[in-house]
DNA sequence: TACTTTATAATAATAATTATCATATAGTAA
DNA sequence: TTACTATATGATAATTATTATTATAAAGTA
């Protein structure tokens, strides 16, 4: 498996440690982060880091195919899984989590067809599914503010 | 079939000209517009309508279950069609369609379930695909200012 | 017609994302 | 190593879609 730092260079970017610690806060985290919450991430190790640099490195890895710019609930979103597939988005808690399964399969195969029976060439997909999770909906009480706040959604 | 003005009386809306305009202009609207096209639509009628009454009864309507508020692009559209289906986006012209044909059956059906087999409760859902349309895809070409402006999703 | 409630429209606010630009750093070649 | 050039970064400001606030107007009802 190749490193992070060779898959930047091949792509053609420069390697700067800000590049690598945003490629790889995606890369090791599932929750789908926003680029506020990879901000955050990578302000631990790089507090001097802006925002700004957070969304344009984040774009640009986009566009390279390095990672997975998703529309959920109006929000960008990455993924390390650039594949096409399905996400289970609560909106009570905000967390994203893949579609698993049998199902999940359906949309890979979907992708593949690349263009409709019309002539409609397909780029890229969203399935989204929105609801509430296992856990959210067990516990149908009022989280309050100190409820699960970093992954909300914005109302 | 139930008239506009009978569908939103049933739904405890109070009836104004305003609220008869904005439903109608999307029910009679197959381009799923945003709240902006149909601002546009409406002040031909009432020039003196404000974008934030067009946004806010959208919003009640979408609440009331009379319309699907999709989300597209990070943008929000409007379908009279509230039965969960696909769409399909040109990223080019920003045009969005109807996803037709025997796929389609299959969002339907996956919408009926409610609920996967980890115990997600499925409140709604999108599934978008993004690429050309037909006449993009023929046309490739830079239409240049004079070009379909109107539906053009943002950069 | 008068009354109460809700809707409208003008205006301001918010929040996520993107643009601008001076400074700093990576990659490269002497 | 050093100098050089292109690109990345970070500070700041701008943009854009959407939402909040609130005084006035209109809908529904007695």
């Amino acid at each position: 498996m190749m490193n992070a730092s060779a898959l930047l260079k091949e792509k053609g970017f420069r390697i700067t440690p800000q590049r690598l610690a945003v490629f790889e806060a995606v890369l090791g985290n599932k929750t789908h982060p926003s680029a506020e919450s990879v901000y955050t991430a990578v302000r631990e190790k790089f507090p001097s880091i802006s925002l700004n640099t957070v969304y344009k490195t984040l774009q640009s890895f986009q566009e390279a195919g390095l990672l997975w710019q998703l529309n959920i609930a109006r929000n960008l979103r990455y993924d390390g899984n650039t594949l096409p597939h399905a996400h289970l988005c609560c909106l009570r808690c905000g967390q994203v989590d893949d579609l698993n399964g049998g199902l999940a399969k359906l949309f890979t195969d979907l992708a593949d067809l690349g263009m409709t029976k019309s002539g409609f060439k397909i780029d890229s997909l969203e399935v989204n599914f929105y609801g509430s999770c296992p856990s959210c909906s067990r516990h149908a009480v009022n989280l309050g503010p100190s409820g699960p706040g970093d992954n909300r959604l914005p109302e």
